[in-house]
DNA sequence: AAGACGAAAGTGGTTGA
DNA sequence: TCAACAACTTTCGTCTT
């Protein structure tokens, strides 16, 4: 007796994404998480391999990261340490250090507050699940807890923690999606992107032009048949080298638009252009390439036929 | 008249010396 | 740090439906 949910409930969307890793059921189209078991496996993403530094080495229950105080109050020790202190001089260190690491913290706290209301605002803007948004929150913590954020706008290192979390959990956002919502520009957002990422040691897989398939079909109110023909193309697409180097987006969109020609389900290429946000010469250029590297006029031609 | 096509010039980002 | 380079965009003229 097991229920399948099928459509998703808000949207009656059927892109139900089943993503193992998580636990969790993902609405690619409106982003809503039906199901939500999650365990926390991301603990791993960090490496110390250099030595150095240990410190930032993590074990211990999972917090949340979306709430400003993850519930560890980190404090230089109180009174009991002091007996260990001799001199005055030492005690005045001591004292000196904690005021300053207080300073710090509240700083660090009042910046997290904020900024997590930024992202909260730019997430629900941009309808993202919960398991991305946690995940954007955790990049962001330690972007401040690392120093970061220094000679950077709060905006664009949210922005740019959101737009690495999309990635990593496979629900793409083009940068032009997380400037509107942000309103923050696409190049900053990059820049603060590639920067963090770096920094934090982040692991990105090159986003995949799939992903992009149903939320772009969606909007366009294709049939379940054209996306998973999208889906097909693109997988031979992959295959004729067609993929690498070139522009996720427009691949998706060509692809898109190829099938929809192949079901009878026309739309311009502008309509598809506006939706992928790339130019119709760069779906022409996508789509004549489809079209001689997988051999598709002939099918092209029947379903012209088929029309009259 | 609207859509599709392609050429040419310009832009922003990556790469390699 | 600079120049070469590929991908993508903008713009525009022409062809097709």
């Amino acid at each position: 007796m097991e229920t399948m949910v099928k459509k998703c409930p808000e949207c009656s969307g059927i892109n139900l994404f089943w993503n193992r890793d998580k636990g969790e059921i993902i609405c690619k189209d409106c982003g809503l998480v039906i199901e939500e078991k999650m365990v926390d496996f991301g603990q791993e993403w960090r490496d110390f391999e250099d030595g150095e530094d240990v410190s930032g080495r993590r074990t211990g229950a999972p917090m949340t990261y979306t709430k400003h105080d993850q519930g560890l109050g980190t404090e230089v020790g109180r009174t009991g340490d002091l007996y260990g202190l001799k001199s005055k001089k030492d005690r005045d260190k001591f004292f000196r250090l904690r005021k300053w690491q207080y300073r710090i913290s509240t700083a660090i706290e009042r910046n997290l507050k904020l900024a997590l209301a930024e992202l909260k605002r730019v997430s629900s803007y941009l309808k993202l699940p919960k398991s991305v948004e946690e995940e954007a929150a955790r990049v962001y913590t330690l972007a401040v807890q690392r120093g970061l954020v220094r000679g950077r706008s709060m905006e664009s290192v949210v922005a740019g923690a959101l737009y690495a979390a999309c990635r990593r959990h496979e629900v793409p956002r083009t940068l032009d999606e997380l400037s509107e919502a942000s309103g923050i520009e696409r190049k900053e957002i990059g820049r603060t992107y590639r920067f963090v990422t770096r920094e934090l040691n982040v692991k990105i897989l090159p986003s995949n032009p799939a992903d992009y398939i149903p939320r772009f079909a969606s909007s366009l109110e294709l049939s379940a048949k054209t996306q998973s023909k999208a889906v097909e193309i693109l997988e031979k697409a992959h295959g004729a080298g067609l993929t690498s180097g070139r522009g996720p987006t427009g691949i998706a969109a060509a692809a898109l638009y190829v099938s929809a020609l192949l079901h009878g389900e026309k739309r311009t290429q502008r309509e598809v252009a506006d939706v992928a946000r790339v130019t119709e010469v760069t779906i022409r250029n996508r789509y004549k390439e489809l079209l001689d590297a997988l051999k598709l006029e002939k099918e092209l031609e029947r379903s012209k036929k088929k029309k009259r």
